[in-house]
DNA sequence: GTCTATAGCGAGATAGAC
DNA sequence: GTCTATCTCGCTATAGAC
C-alpha cells in the first residue's frame, strides 16, 4: 500500500533521482505519521513524537515535508483513495452483483484498521469548515455518493433495480452504513460483527432494490 | 495527553444549595465548553477560550472543574443520553410504527446541529483505547445496539417482523446509518440531505423487516 | 541530510490576594 | 467566587553549524 509516488515535495528541490524510487527516510516519517494520526489524532501528534519513533529528530522531518499540514496533506495523498477505488471498482461490476460485493469492503476494512482509524479520526476532526483538510474530505465524499449513486441509477436504466428508490439518497446511505459501522466496529471490535453486519445490510439492500413498486 | 481522573477535586463541597438547581455561572460554562467542544474537539479548544467566552478567567473555571477532563465528564453526562432516550422512546412504540418514526431523529439532529457535531468528534477522539471517555462511549454504543436489537426481537416474537433477520447486526445498521449520515450530514450540509435520506433508509428497512422468508 | 540551539507561543495548573 | 501573577511544560518553526 505506500507506493511512494514522488509528488512535489513542499522543499524547494528535489533531493535524489527523481525516478521514484524509495526515498527511505521519507516513506519511514510517512508511514510512522499516518499510524500515529490514526491513534491519536492529528492534532494530538507531535511532529516530534513521529520524528524520535523514526529515530531522528524533529527538524530532519521538516526537512523533508515543511511543515505540520504539509505532512498531513502527504498522508491523505498517500492513504487516501482506497475507498473512492472501491467504489469505482463496485461501479463497474454493476447490478446487484456489485451490492453483492459491498461486504467486500468490511473484508478489507478488517484487515487494515489503522488505515480505518486514521480516516475515521481525520473526517470527525475536519468536520469544522475551517480545518486544516475539510475541504479534502468534502470532496471525497461527494465523489462517493456520486460514483454509489451513479451506480445505482445505471441498474435502474438497465431494469435491474426499482426505479421508486432515489439514487443519491440511497448512496449516502450506504456509505453511510459503512463508515458508521466502521466506527462502532473500531470503538468495540469485540462487539461489532462488522462483516456479518456489512453481509445483512446487503442482503436487505438486495432486497430493496430488488422490490416492485 | 491523558492526564486525567480524579485529581483532588478543588471544591471538596457543593457550592450551593443541594437542590440541584442552577448554579448560573457554571452553567454558563458548561454550555459554553459544549458549543466549543463541538466546534474544535475537546483537544483543540482551551479552558481559557471558553472561560473568555463565558466573561471570566480560565481560573475561575478550574475553580468550577477542576480540571479540564472533569469538565469534559460534565459536558458529557449532561448532554449524552439524548441518543440513547431516542432508542428508548423507539422501543417503547414497537413495531413498524417504531420503524416510520426513525426519521424523527434526524429531524432532531438538524435542529441541533452543535451537539450532534459535539458526540461526532467526541467519538472518534476517544476510538483509541486509551482515550479518556473511551469506556463511555463503549458503553454508550453497547446500550444503544441491545435496545434497537430488542425492539427487533419483539417484534419478530409478535410475529410482525420476518424472522430470518439477525436482531443486532441490524441494530448495528440502525445505529450505523444513522451516525453516518449525520458525519456526511456535518460535513456538507448543502449536499446531503439527511431527512430525505433518512425516510428512504426506514421505508427500506420495513420492507426487509416485512419480507417472508 | 541531519544536527544543536533557541525563539516564541499557548497550554493547564497552582498560590495567594481580595 | 473571582482575580492577578506566575510556574512549567510541550509544541511548531527558524537559523545555522557540520
Amino acid at each position: 500500500m505506500s507506493e511512494s509516488s514522488d509528488k512535489a515535495a513542499p522543499s524547494r528541490r528535489r533531493r535524489h533521482r527523481g525516478t521514484g524510487r524509495g526515498d527511505s527516510r521519507r516513506d519511514e516519517l510517512l508511514h510512522v505519521a499516518s499510524e500515529l494520526f490514526a491513534e491519536n489524532g492529528y492534532r494530538d501528534t507531535s511532529i516530534a513524537d513521529i520524528a524520535q519513533r523514526v529515530g531522528v529528530t524533529q527538524q530532519a522531518l521538516l526537512y523533508y515535508f515543511g511543515s505540520k499540514p504539509a505532512l498531513l496533506d502527504a498522508v491523505i495523498d498517500e492513504r487516501d483513495g482506497a475507498a473512492v477505488a472501491f467504489a469505482e471498482e463496485l461501479a463497474a461490476i454493476g447490478g446487484f452483483d456489485a451490492i453483492r460485493a459491498i461486504p467486500a469492503s468490511a473484508r478489507r476494512n478488517v484487515a487494515e484498521p489503522n488505515l480505518v482509524r486514521l480516516f475515521a479520526v481525520l473526517v470527525a476532526e475536519n468536520l469544522p469548515q475551517h480545518a486544516v483538510a475539510h475541504d479534502h474530505f468534502v470532496a471525497r465524499y461527494r465523489r462517493l455518493r456520486r460514483i454509489v449513486a451513479e451506480l445505482i441509477a445505471e441498474g435502474q436504466r438497465t431494469g435491474e433495480f426499482a426505479t421508486d428508490i432515489d439514487p443519491i439518497l440511497k448512496a449516502a446511505e450506504i456509505v453511510a452504513v459503512i463508515d458508521g459501522l466502521n466506527t462502532q466496529w473500531l470503538l468495540d471490535p469485540d462487539d461489532v460483527d462488522i462483516i456479518g453486519a456489512t453481509e445483512q445490510f446487503a442482503e436487505g439492500l438486495a432486497g430493496t432494490l430488488r422490490a416492485r413498486a
